[in-house]
DNA sequence: TAATTACTTGACACTGTGTCAATTGAATGT
DNA sequence: ACATTCAATTGACACAGTGTCAAGTAATTA
């Protein structure tokens, strides 16, 4: 059928991914994009309609090539709070710096436009979905740090794993990855838990 | 002498802080600051040599006004760490919400401007040196939570009491500013101390 | 009265997004 | 083998926003 558009599609894709990698998610031209992935700049819009929407596309495509569900297998092999909070933080911090140049691009852009914005709410509803998951069940095992109530710890837990406070430990501070990993699970240890 | 000019410098920044407050940071053009400036769009560059080099004056403007120094007495007329500390986070997250629009632009500007970026960096690293001397001063005190070392330790602080954290847990989270201060008070304790 | 200063106006260059019409070239159906 | 359809190309253009320039004005100052 329309193959050959999927195949030009997947290019779009794939080029835009490259060139947000390469440019750390900033000043990546419609133009660029289709030098990259060997069309014009014109024929980009006979498969998205503006820039915002080849965006969000990329964040889907990236999304599902890197498998965050497989991941969370771990997550969700966990047996007690703990170790689901543990493993959250694992899976989410390894995920994090493969997907941090279309995230960063959805963050600069969700602040100037709505459908990037909900676009983003949606993928990020995801991981407080699995917050609230790990909040409840350690709660019910009579775990959490009786400060709390249960949402204000999962909003916690949800901030403190943001991108933007993995982005200024490692980026800003140097941490390394596995030094954001296994720091932030101990303070969240320390924070949350009786 | 030039005393015109200044009126003018100080309408044009009057006005940029006062769109920066109604568009929460976003959209400011130099047409609209000069409109609401009363001036041409032309005469502005007059002033300022470039949009950029505006809101670098305009966060140099409104830091002066807001007086952080003045606030920060309350810090430096703690006698412990733990006051640093308390001082610290009540003082800047008391002063955030009055800076968070030309913040916000800060923020998004200079992931595409390397002159944003210093400036920024510069207003950050004095937040920066007070975390410093707060986790000091709490580590002669031999009350530093042994987990941290003093630059960890630091960073930390220095990041829990982020801009990016205050947006996400009261505009997201719909924490009241005082549920921040409190609650982020009452985190960095369980965190940082023995 | 002449010169200077702050500002105005209109025009224009430049970049990037998005649209349109006319055209080409290859794959597909009959 | 012929016509149709589809993806893509090209060049042109509208639009918004930044930044520049030259010519002119109106008030201040020397």
């Amino acid at each position: 059928m329309s193959s050959k558009k999927n195949q030009t599609r997947k290019k779009i894709l794939q080029a835009t991914w490259k060139m947000l990698e390469e440019s750390n998610g900033q000043n990546t031209k419609m133009a660029d994009i289709a030098k990259t992935a060997g069309i014009s700049r014109q024929a980009m819009y006979l498969h998205f309609d503006s820039r915002i929407e080849l965006m969000i596309a990329t964040v889907k495509y990236v999304d599902e090539i890197k498998e965050l569900n497989k991941r969370l297998e771990l997550f969700n092999a966990a047996k007690t709070g703990v170790e689901m909070l543990n493993s959250l933080v694992e899976v989410w911090g390894n995920y994090i710096p493969e997907i941090y140049s279309i995230a960063k691009a959805m963050l600069l852009t969700k602040e100037n436009d709505e459908a990037t914005a909900t676009a983003w709410m949606g993928c990020m509803s995801g991981l407080r979905s699995y917050c609230q998951q790990t909040i409840e069940t350690i709660y019910k095992e009579k775990q959490l740090n009786h400060n709390w109530k249960i949402q204000e710890a999962v909003e916690i837990l949800w901030t403190y794993i943001s991108i933007h406070n993995w982005e200024q430990l490692t980026l800003e501070c140097n941490w390394s990855n596995q030094k954001f990993i296994k720091n932030t699970q101990t303070l969240l240890h320390s924070i949350l838990l009786t």
